[in-house]
RNA sequence: GGGCGCUUAGCUCAGUAGGUUUAGAGCGCUGCCCUUACAAGGCAGAGGUCCCAGGUUCGAAUCCUGGAGCGCCCA
């Protein structure tokens, strides 16, 4: 931070002036623009009646800060503006100390508000400061540092602000200056650090020039060089960045590290800047003789002038610029953090990499959503309404804490925070613990694998591969909430409730061929969940056998260029078909023989693996393939491929699906074909899409003569 | 005053490039199950005018304009 300030001093970006800054009466520190919160507050408006002078008329102002014209020096108004035209120029008289201050005309003045006429207080709010600068105007300071008022302010002198305005008007009211008072809500900056309200105070200052820093910085952003996920934050970052004001960077407070500027012989504005006192003497010895006397600034620098350094300092870059593991890690590749400290933080962030190492500091910013309460508060302790997390992580586990803020929390969208979530992370964390629990009960055979568990390994390779395939693709676009939602999916459904329930011995035994790829396919699975969940897939990692090292150190899976024969419709027609089965089952029926209408050999292809799947999942144990569904057996309602089986008793049941299914079937193939036959359609939708539209509509005649063949059958019989 | 975002199932929220028959998830709800991994569970199911009104397009939850409601940031 020395070092920074000395060097930036040395470069003319920092510099010392007299200014309106952020005072915090109750720290008695200065504060930057970024530590002051605006609310919405409800307040009053005083009209009050100031008299011109020497004539019997008086102008009226509106103010919601009365106790402050003890330090009026002006009144302004528009100068378009008829109702006042003729005051500009005269004097009126402030009351209750009666000091004598002209009528000007400025522009800032909005004829709107209030009376359209304005008090002017150049030395308690930064807008009248800069009309007093524009009018030569008296800066007349009223208050104390601890925002009492001053000799200045007359009879409300030794009060508190909040005193001294009840003092006021009661003394306009004596007087009959005080012509009504309204209610107002009106916008009030706050401390970020004590919550009282700010106190504009002109002040001697140290401030960063910002606007040369700000510049490259921007452009990297606007130009791409540095990635924001997701984007729109580039437009609020712009906008900051566009209209930068100089960071007041000096703090009145006893701890931080202290501004490295040594005064001269009690001078306020001879001073050195050094690294240190020695380097201080030796400088101002040479300019001020050898009998020179300094003394420290006794102010700090502002915390965040330490943290804008961070991804510098974290590489020791300012002792060693030359350092390997600066040159190997800078820049990182993302910095994730909260779209709240963008300007605190990230902006400046930016600006200092520019600044002193001339490059960017990170490549991409993940900006993550806040956590609010269940009113959309933010958690704050102030307000209680903070979760003790410790708490939470005895209760739901650290992993299922991660997983539950996890699943709902697309980049840059806030979430609000329900006890709910962590149930969902804690039961899935229940059921991957049991999982693996199962799998390591099971014993190993020299036994060959049986066709049954082939076809499920090789379904399920499938399916892993393409999960795999998805999920890269989520993790490189940082879709970290999508990422897990499909890995909570392939976790639950596809390997525990399809893949684990088919491959599942009854005797506790396996071909060690087989359950070395049931290991290998856990493991594959822990690895993708572990950024996820990172204590429980270490743990259950290393429960399976011969792992070595740490997941945390393992690769992440990778995407597998082969050809399989199964697609996403196999997939889909596997699950519909045994879900439709084991229905068929609850309700009674016991069919021997799952008929599937023939169809292409090579879709057949893509399904026929998929049967002794079917065996080990639904009671059925035989698939027959044949040109037509036999007469009086019942059609399932599945995609793609038709089957059927014997089930006398549900026929009424299923007239009444059928006509329903009929009627849906009938809709959508009027509606596709009412498409197709659309010219526009035809020749302005790209090709693949009029292919998928007609295979569409085939597909749909085809289940529909099936119905209707079906519906006829079983009202035969 | 300026900027940004949100509005989808009872609740909390996903929905990528406008196009996959039927818009998804978790919770909650209904029915059946304590089946030797898991009742923090299993199986089956119900539930949606995608805020409103226009527009662009062969086609809109998705793009554009306007409106309503809500939220955030900045001054």
């Amino acid at each position: 931070m020395i070092h920074v300030f000395v060097e930036l001093y040395n470069r003319g970006l920092i510099y010392r002036d007299l200014k309106m800054i952020n005072w915090d009466p109750v720290a008695q520190t200065a504060l930057s623009d970024e530590e002051v919160i605006y609310k919405e507050v409800q307040g009053k408006l005083y009209y009050v009646r100031y008299l011109i002078h020497g004539e019997n008329r008086y102008i009226v102002i509106a103010t919601t800060r009365p106790e402050t014209i003890v330090a009026d020096t002006a009144i302004a108004v528009n100068p378009e503006d008829e109702r006042y035209k003729d005051l500009i120029g005269k004097k009126a008289i402030v009351p209750v100390i009666n000091r004598v201050v002209p009528i000007i005309a400025d522009e800032y003045v909005d004829p709107e508000f209030g009376t359209g006429a304005l008090k002017v207080t150049p030395a308690h709010d930064p807008n009248d400061f800069e009309i007093g600068k524009r009018h030569n105007l008296e800066v007349i300071d009223v208050m104390n540092p601890d925002a009492t008022l001053n000799e200045n302010a007359g009879p409300l002198r030794g009060l508190s602000r909040e005193a001294a305005r009840k003092r006021i008007v009661e003394i306009l009211k004596e007087q009959d200056l005080l012509e009504k008072v309204e209610d107002i809500t009106h916008s009030v900056g706050f401390s970020e650090r004590t919550d009282v309200p700010i106190e504009p105070r002109l002040s001697k200052q140290w401030f960063v020039k910002m606007k040369p820093l700000a510049e490259p910085a921007l452009k990297a952003v606007l130009e791409g060089e540095i990635k924001f996920i997701p984007d729109r934050f580039i437009n609020t970052y712009r906008q900051w960045m566009e209209n930068i004001h100089d960071w007041c960077i000096s703090r009145q407070l006893w701890w931080g590290h202290r501004i490295p500027v040594w005064y001269v012989n009690g001078s306020e504005d001879e001073f050195v800047v050094a690294h240190d006192e020695e380097e201080a003497y030796k400088i101002a010895r040479q300019k001020y003789g050898d009998d020179v006397k300094l003394e420290q600034d006794p102010d700090v620098l502002d915390t965040w002038f330490s943290s804008w350094l961070w991804p510098l300092s974290v590489f020791n870059y300012f002792q060693n610029p030359e350092n390997k593991d600066f040159k190997y890690y800078y820049p990182t590749t993302v910095l994730v953090t909260g779209p709240d400290i963008i300007f605190f933080w990230v902006a400046r962030m930016i600006m200092a990499g520019y600044a002193f190492a001339g490059e960017k500091p990170f490549h991409d910013v993940y900006f993550h959503g806040i956590i609010r309460d269940k009113l959309g508060r933010k958690m704050s302790k102030s307000l209680g309404n903070s979760p003790d997390v410790l708490k939470l992580i005895d209760d739901y586990g650290a992993d299922s804490l991660r997983m539950g803020v996890l699943m709902s929390s697309p980049a840059g969208n806030d979430l609000l925070f329900d006890e709910k979530l962590l149930e969902q992370g804690r039961n899935f964390a229940n059921k991957l613990w049991n999982a693996v629990r199962l799998i390591l009960s099971w014993e190993a055979t020299n036994d060959k694998p049986t066709e049954s568990q082939q076809a499920t390994i090789e379904w399920f390779r499938w399916r892993l591969n393409s999960a795999i395939r998805q999920v890269n693709k989520m993790m490189d676009q940082y879709r970290l909430s999508e990422a897990l939602k499909l890995l909570y999916s392939l976790t639950w459904d596809d390997f525990a409730s399809w893949f684990l329930e088919a491959i599942k011995p009854h005797n506790k035994k396996l071909p060690s061929t087989v359950l070395e790829q049931v290991y290998n396919f856990t493991d594959t699975i822990l690895r993708l969940l572990h950024p996820f969940i990172p204590m429980i897939t270490e743990e259950l990692w290393h429960r399976l056998p011969d792992r070595q090292g740490f997941i945390a150190l393992a690769q992440y899976p990778l995407p597998q260029e082969i050809e399989y024969p199964f697609d996403e419709y196999s997939d889909r027609w596997l699950k519909e078909t045994v879900s439709w089965l084991r229905r068929i089952f609850q309700e009674g029926e016991k069919p021997k023989i799952l008929y599937v209408k023939k169809r292409e050999e090579e879709k057949m292809q893509t399904i026929r693996g998929l049967y002794p799947i079917i065996f080990a999942l639904s009671p059925i144990k035989e698939v027959k393939e044949v040109d037509d569904l036999p007469a009086g057996t019942l059609p399932a309602l599945t995609s793609t491929f038709l089957v059927a089986v014997d089930a006398p008793t549900l026929r009424e049941k299923e007239i009444q699906r059928l006509q329903k299914e009929k009627k849906r079937l009938s809709d959508l193939l009027n509606a596709t074909r009412k498409k197709l036959s659309n010219q526009n359609f035809i020749s302005r939708a790209p090709t693949h899409v009029i292919e998928r539209e007609k295979k569409k509509a085939q597909d749909i005649e085809t289940q529909l003569q099936m119905v209707e063949q079906q519906l006829e059958r079983l009202f035969k019989t």
